[in-house]
Formats: structure tokens, C-alpha cells, sequence
DNA sequence: CACCACAATTAATGCTATGAACTAAGCTTT
DNA sequence: AAAGCTTAGTTCATAGCATTAATTGTGGTG
């Protein structure tokens, strides 16, 4: 509605962007390859292509001989162009981690967080000094760091001070953007925990190849991610899929949010061992913390732990159901430790569940999954934020300025007129 | 994330269309506006505005004058440069609406339908026979007709073939858009009356300005539409937004759906009625129909109404509260003839009854306010489904095949070289 | 060694938006 | 009323882009 005009550089960057897309995701191919998959002229793959060769983004890696002519020559985005960093601000710990563009691992640092409302000046102390720490373990260069992106457990404005509102942390309006980038040059993204697992199970878990997923993520609390054409849904102030508070039992139990009937109530690890405390005249499952406590109740044979996990699927199911009715995704892809562990024993009955619950059509399109990736894969989704920006903009953000300072060309260049 | 190329043309189409957009939705406006509006050179808005001038879709419309110097010329999108036809396929009626390119209703055709489960074959013939009696009507040329939207009360999937699934007409899989084009050389566009309204909404009503905001409808029957970034949100087989059947109150009320506690079951017309026929001791609400008997209980001054209505309030407030957390809009429309019923009298109720079961932050993000514009608006809503393709593609559509064969210029063409 | 098949690059062409120069149209001042 | 000023809009030369067509590169085959 709002949209603005379009220049001729507008086109190539978008059309570097497809090309780099396509080379990302479906790993090598040759210009051929590209060609029909983008719909540009071979001219232009190669014009283009060349041009990101040059600039050091996309390397050529091997060829295919094809039946009896030259051998096609295939191409892969350079690991080593630059460098991502992902960073998990938990409940407990912060984890920061370092990924070559293939999204492998290369390094990781962790700190534990004592304070139950941590300080958000320690915090950002703690990010920017992992960057560092991360980099050099791993002996890259800091300059070579595309971006940085943070995932915090609570809602991000999407603005440029990205600013950050976590009841978990204690966190009211606090621009963890801006406070960043005063500490760094390299490029800061900031989101949501959910978000960014869910972006992870996307690319590289679950969610591969759907267009429309949404991700539910159950553990003491209970959220989503929801996936629409490939990208995160927002809404108005990015703090869209709450999904754990919506209304599941109108007059129901009492939530920690303070309202009642709440999905999370019931579905949550804190609500069901709560509900199995009530059913089994007032005592409390076997298990230090809530995660050990779940996993005895899971393999408890009790008639009361039962029925509490019966009425537990019945909930999720419900809950589930909604999900589809609303945003009819084709694909849901069940996470979190609580949401697994459930998930891993009960996943038929919770598919039954859902069915008693939502509507035939929308059910019958949607499958549903379990997450691929551990917990960790928070600081890797992480990571993609910065990946995204690069590919949306076909890598142009660092070399544009770049271009214009070193007149002198890379070292490996390849030379492109003799 | 499959995106392709871009060519010269698309930059130039993608240009007109953002200016094409800009004079119809911000009225009549000068080429100087235009350019800072769109970010475009004054000498690219002349260059384009002339072309749409020369083709007939953009005229000139008066001057204003300005400080000391040449007038300003303004300019609008011709009214008469095409016409759209929209139709409503209700359960009871179809209804057949002409307007121009300022959304002027210029005629209307109505037919009633008999069946209870209309066929398909019928209801395409009343259509056809409705575009020409609309044409005829208003004396407009039907080659002029840029393009017929259809709205149907089920979900619509989005092929070519405009597959149409609808329960209340018993309508499994009926592609009413390869039907419609069997009949007809006009662009045809099939959706969702939910759909439209809710677009009709969005550009007319008490959506303006938003651009992410939910159409929450309830009448006998209970769904939304959900609008983001300015279009409609469909997921991934176009039925999103079955808000009637997301679950409020697990194991509660029998849904027609075959589910409990849906929605539906308690803030649809049908569920509050029955709702108040039980706590009344089996002894129904006065009124003929539906809608005079709600009627009768708003007025109703009895405690057994009064309580039945605190419930309704207090369910549709979660949920509302639901759609809030779910989608984070900036604005919940309330409509729908039940919908419009309760919110005029109830709306501050409602409001506080969504307090009470959102998350406060989206909560004091979203305003709720109630529709503006009566259900014949569902009909225009499908008008704007053509319009939205010609603002999408800046009416390149029709005069891209015309102009390779009309070489002569159109009457009143403005002479462009002399 | 000539020839063929396929891959990739280069050259020529046409379309696009842009900035600068220029024309148009009204008002104000002399 | 003529010159000058101010703002609006158009024309023209230019540079960037993707495209088609022609050309070069690289292997196998008869």
C-alpha cells in the first residue's frame, strides 16, 4: 500500500538476492541450474554471479560433466565470505555462538546469569564480550562478522532501537538494540526466542520446505511461531502468536497472567504437574526441578497420572486445533522440552486430539510434527536473523561501502576482462 | 523465498502501479505531490501519469493555484474508465452490484435463491444473467467491465479454477471460477464474503488506516477476517481466520460443527438464543426469525437476559482477546449483524471483558471498534477484488493487449508529441 | 583432426529512471 | 504593459539494467 517507487539498482539487487537465495538453499548449482529456476537469462546469471565471485560471496566449487559437453561448473556461497553470530538470552544463561555461512558451529561461549531480573547493562556487557571471545576462538576475524543477532525471551519492537519488553527478565522498554550497537559496528537484530527457534526449525528442522508452518512451543510457558509465505508473522508491534494465553476454558483455572483458562494453565509444565498435585491430594510429583518432575510423571503408571495426561492431550489438542482454525498453516511443528516430551509419547493421540477439535478441512491440510533441533537451536536461529538481511539484499550492505574504498581487488580475485 | 527475476518492465510496472495507488486512495493529487509521495523524479511521474492520461485511466481534474506561480493540475483515476461488478452469494439471495472506479454503486440486480442447497449450475447462470442486467442497467458498455468479483460464504481455494467448499450451500469442490469463465471473457475473482467484507471494511469503514487489523463477524454463524500489511491473510489453503470454531470452553456446549465449546456454540446468534432458552426453562425468546428474536433479548429486561448477555459478553470478549494475542493487530472491527447488535449496545463491555483475557501490552496496541458499513457491503468487498488487481499491476492488464492492436488513438487522446 | 554438444561469456539492443536544461503559466513589480 | 519572479511540468541526454544473438570455451566422438 505504502510502497515506493523502483530504480534499475532496486532490480539487481533483487535479482542478486534470488540468485544468492536459490544458491544458499539449494546448495551448488551451476548458472544452467539458475537460469531456469530464476527465469533469468544465462547473461545475466553469469553477470551477476561473476560480480558476487568477484566480490569474494559466491565460490565456485567443482563440476558436473554433462553428456558429452563442457562440464557445468557448480556454485556454492563462500563459508568463509563472513562470519555469524547468534546469541540466546535465556532465563538462566546467555549463549553466544559463532557460524560460517553454511551455519556451521565454530565456536561458542556461555554465561550464567545469577540475578533473577538480570541487569540489562550486564547483559549487553555479556553479548558484546562474547563476540569477542567467540571470534577469537575461532580465529576470525571481527571485521569479517556479518551481524549479530540476539534472541530474547519476550517482545521486540521492530524498530531500530529494538526495543525490548520481557516479563520473564523483568525487562520494561529496554532498547537492547541501540545499547548494543553502542558498544559494536557490527550489525545488530534482535527478536524473539520463539521466533528464531522457529525460523531454525524452519530452515533446518521440521519445518523444511513449508511455506506456511506455524511452531508451537511448549515448556513452563507456552508460545508459537507462526510462519506465513516463508517469513515470520509479526502483526503491528511484532508480538504476534501469544499463544499460550489465549482463552481455552472459559472460567478455567487460574493463570499465572492472572486471567483465567488460559492454554497455558493447562498445557504448560508448571499447569500440568500443578493439575497432577491436584488430582493426587495435594502431592507434588517425584522430581527436583519441573523438567525431571515431568519426565516422572510421563512415566508414571498411576490412574491419576493418566488421566492428567489424558486431559493434558485433550487440552493441547485443543489448543492445537485453534492454531489451524486461524491460521490455517500447512504444517505444525510441535516444540519446546515440554511440548517433546508430550510430543514423543503421545503424538498419535495429540493428531486425534486436534482432529476432535478443529475443523475437518483445514485439519486434514495441516501435518503435525515434532522440532528436529535441541533447545540450542535458539542461538542458531538467532543467527539467521543477520543471514536473512543478507540474502534479502543479495549481499550488497558490506560491499556496497566497500566497493567504493578498495579500488584494489581481493586477493584470488578473478580476473574479468583481459 | 521462491521469488524471481525482475525485468526493466516489472520496475515500470511496479512504478505505475505505486502511483496508480496513490491517486486513487489519496484523491486527487498534483504530479509535484505525487513525486514526493512515491520518492519518483518529477520527470518519471510525467513520464508514467502521462502514459495512464494517454490510455484513458488517469484524468486531469481542475488546478490549484499556488503562491505565485503555474497551477498546480490535479490529477485522478477516471471513473469511467472501467467498471466493476461484485456479487454476494448469500444463502438466501444473490445480489449483483455495478461501480465505477470510485466505487459508486450505479446498479443493482437481485435474486433469490429457493434451494436449500443451491446448484452450482444455477447460481453461475443468475451471475452471467446479473453482469449483463447490471450493464445493461446503467448503460454501461460490458467491454468496459475491467472485472467481476465473486463472494461466497465458504472457503474459496486459491487456483485458478477457484475452488469453492461451502458448507451452508452444500457446495463440495465447485470450481465456480473455471464455471464463470466458461461464460464469460471478463476477468473473473472468487473469495470469501468474510473476506471481502473485511476488505470493504479496510478501504471504507472502520478499518481505514490500518494495516493490521482483524474483521470480527459474528451473525448466526461466527468468522474474521485477518488483514496484514494490507492484505488479506489466507495461510495456506485460504480458509484462515475460522475464528467460530476455535475452542473457549473445552468440553462445554455442543457445536453444529460436531466439536465442543466452540466460540460459536456461545456468541453466535443461534448459541446465545439457545443459551437463553435454556436458562429460561426451555421457553425460547420471542420473535419470528434469528435476528428479531436477539432483538426481543437485547430489549428484554429480565435477569435471566441480562445474565445470558453478561455471558455473551464476557465470552465474545475472550474471544476477541484471542484473535489479540493470536494476531496483535492495531484494530479489531466488530460486525456482522449479531455482532453489530451487542457491540452498540455492549461495546464498552466488551472492551473491558477483552482486558481482562489478553496480555495487556497487545491488549492497549489494538483498539475495538465496531463496523461501519452494513452487510450490503459484501457485494462491494468483491468489487474490490478487480480493483486491487488493476492498483496491483497498474493497469497494464487491460491496455497491454490493447495497445498492440488498437493503434489508433482513443477519442479525447491527448496529443504527447508535437 | 574435424566435428559435435553443451557451457559460459561477450556484444549489441531496447527499456527504464534520472538529473539538468528548458518551457509553461500565473503573479508581482516597475 | 513589460519585465521579472516563482512554481509546475516537459524534454533530452545519460547511465544502468536484462535480454537476445553471436562468440568463445571445453569436453567427447567419429
Amino acid at each position: 500500500m505504502d510502497a515506493r517507487r523502483t530504480t534499475v539498482r532496486d532490480m539487481r539487487r533483487a535479482n542478486r538476492a534470488v540468485l544468492l537465495t536459490r544458491i544458499w538453499l539449494d546448495g551448488p548449482l551451476s548458472r544452467h541450474e539458475l537460469g531456469q529456476a530464476t527465469a533469468l537469462s544465462l547473461a545475466s546469471v553469469s553477470n551477476l554471479v561473476g560480480e558476487m565471485i568477484d566480490e569474494g560471496l559466491v565460490e565456485e566449487a567443482g563440476s558436473v560433466e554433462s553428456d558429452g559437453g563442457r562440464p557445468r561448473v557448480l556454485l556454492r556461497v563462500a563459508p568463509g565470505y563472513g562470519y555469524l553470530v547468534g546469541a540466546d538470552v535465556g532465563e538462566t544463561r546467555i549463549q553466544v555462538e559463532l557460524f560460517d555461512l553454511t551455519m556451521t558451529a565454530l565456536a561458542k561461549a556461555e554465561y550464567p546469569i545469577a540475578a533473577a531480573e538480570p541487569d540489562p547493562g550486564a547483559v549487553v556487557a555479556h553479548l558484546l564480550h562474547g563476540l569477542t571471545a567467540v571470534t577469537e576462538q575461532a580465529g576470525v576475524d571481527p571485521d569479517a562478522v556479518l551481524g549479530l543477532g540476539v534472541a530474547v525471551s519476550g517482545t521486540v519492537e521492530r524498530t531500530a532501537d529494538a526495543v525490548v519488553h520481557a516479563q520473564t527478565l523483568g525487562w520494561e522498554g529496554v532498547p537492547l538494540g541501540a545499547m548494543l550497537r553502542a558498544g559494536t559496528d557490527i550489525p545488530v537484530h534482535v527478536d524473539n526466542g520463539a521466533k528464531t527457534l522457529g525460523q531454525a526449525e524452519m530452515w533446518f528442522g521440521a519445518g523444511r520446505g513449508a511455506r506456511h508452518a506455524v511452531v508451537a512451543l511448549v515448556g513452563s510457558g507456552v508460545g508459537a511461531a507462526v510462519i506465513t509465505d516463508g517469513v515470520s508473522y509479526r502483526g503491528a508491534h511484532s508480538s504476534a502468536g501469544e499463544w499460550g494465553h489465549t482463552t481455552i476454558a472459559y472460567g478455567g483455572r487460574q493463570c499465572r497472567c492472572g486471567n483465567l483458562g488460559c492454554l497455558e494453565a493447562y498445557v504448560g509444565a508448571e499447569g500440568i504437574l500443578d493439575r497432577y498435585r491436584l488430582a493426587n491430594r495435594g502431592r507434588p510429583a517425584a522430581g527436583g526441578d519441573e523438567e525431571s518432575a515431568l519426565g516422572e510423571l510421563l512415566r508414571s503408571s498411576t490412574g491419576t497420572a493418566a488421566t492428567v495426561l489424558d486431559d493434558t492431550v485433550g487440552y493441547l489438542g485443543a489448543g492445537v486445533a485453534t492454531l489451524i482454525n486461524l491460521f490455517n498453516p500447512e504444517r505444525v511443528v510441535l516444540g519446546g522440552w515440554a511440548g517433546l516430551a508430550l510430543g514423543e509419547r503421545f503424538l498419535p493421540r495429540i493428531r486425534e486430539a486436534t482432529a476432535r477439535h478443529a475443523l475437518r478441512q483445514p485439519y486434514a491440510q495441516a501435518s503435525i510434527e515434532l522440532c528436529q533441533l535441541g533447545p540450542d537451536a535458539v542461538a542458531m536461529g538467532a543467527a539467521t536473523l543477520p543471514m536473512v538481511r543478507l540474502l534479502r539484499d543479495g549481499g550488497v550492505s558490506r560491499s556496497a561501502g566497500a566497493a567504493r574504498i578498495e579500488a584494489t581487488p581481493r586477493p584470488g580475485r578473478r580476473p574479468r576482462t583481459r
